[in-house]
DNA sequence: GAGACATATCGTAGATCGACGATAGGCAAT
DNA sequence: ATTGCCTATCGTCGATCTACGATATGTCTC
């Protein structure tokens, strides 16, 4: 891991200019990221990407989690805007919403 | 936020077969997304994409932050391999990881 | 209205995060 | 070797996450 002098030389150009990003966008951002910083809640997106939408029941049989657990996972998903759940008699139906999940992915890309 | 039945019918198509993506896949998308999952260190991230290398100590000019803290942040995306850092004499010189950079924003649009 | 079912929320406990100051470690120059 | 600078690590504290069971809420059916 130590480089020398000589290899350092290419390695900080001092001329190029800080310049820091909007921390209204740093945490904004991090809270999209945030949303994906979990294996369940990965696994949950993943699971409602394949299909175009799914029942609240279905996620909790997949998944190795309590109900509640997985309840809350999906609060959060909501919270953040990436999943969206719609009331569909005594079920609740949750798919992407693809606005937020397209921004998100703008996001990194762009990053 | 209540539904009828007749808007449900386009919600949830139960022909589509469920599969859950691999937990592995998971855990390692789940961890690289969590290196992003807070402002300091996004903001770290951009600041070293934005040139192509920075010392340690100018980074923590920039932020708001003890050393102490920024240089636990700087060790998450060091460990997440988001960032590399290169022992310069005294000094450490950070810079992005492009390969670990490229694989983070491919599993996010392959999502 | 009563009962059955699906989901959300509450309360709690342990684990981890995020912040800091203090301190240790490494390197260069004197 | 000593000093000074830069960075990493340690120890700590409060806040938040994550998991669960228990319970509340809401909706259909009878």
């Amino acid at each position: 891991m130590v480089r020398t002098n000589a290899d350092a030389q290419k390695c900080c150009n001092t001329d190029e200019k800080l310049s820091l990003p909007d921390v209204a966008w740093a945490e904004d951002m991090a809270k999209l990221s945030w949303a994906l910083a979990h294996p369940a809640r990965i696994r949950i997106v993943r699971l409602l990407l394949n299909r175009t939408s799914c029942m609240c029941g279905e996620i909790v049989e997949e998944m190795p989690l309590a109900q509640s657990t997985v309840s809350q996972h999906l609060k959060i998903l909501k919270e953040t805007g990436l999943v969206q759940g719609e009331i569909d008699g005594p079920r609740v139906c949750y798919c992407i919403n693809e606005e937020a999940m397209a921004k998100l992915k703008k996001l990194i890309a762009d990053l």
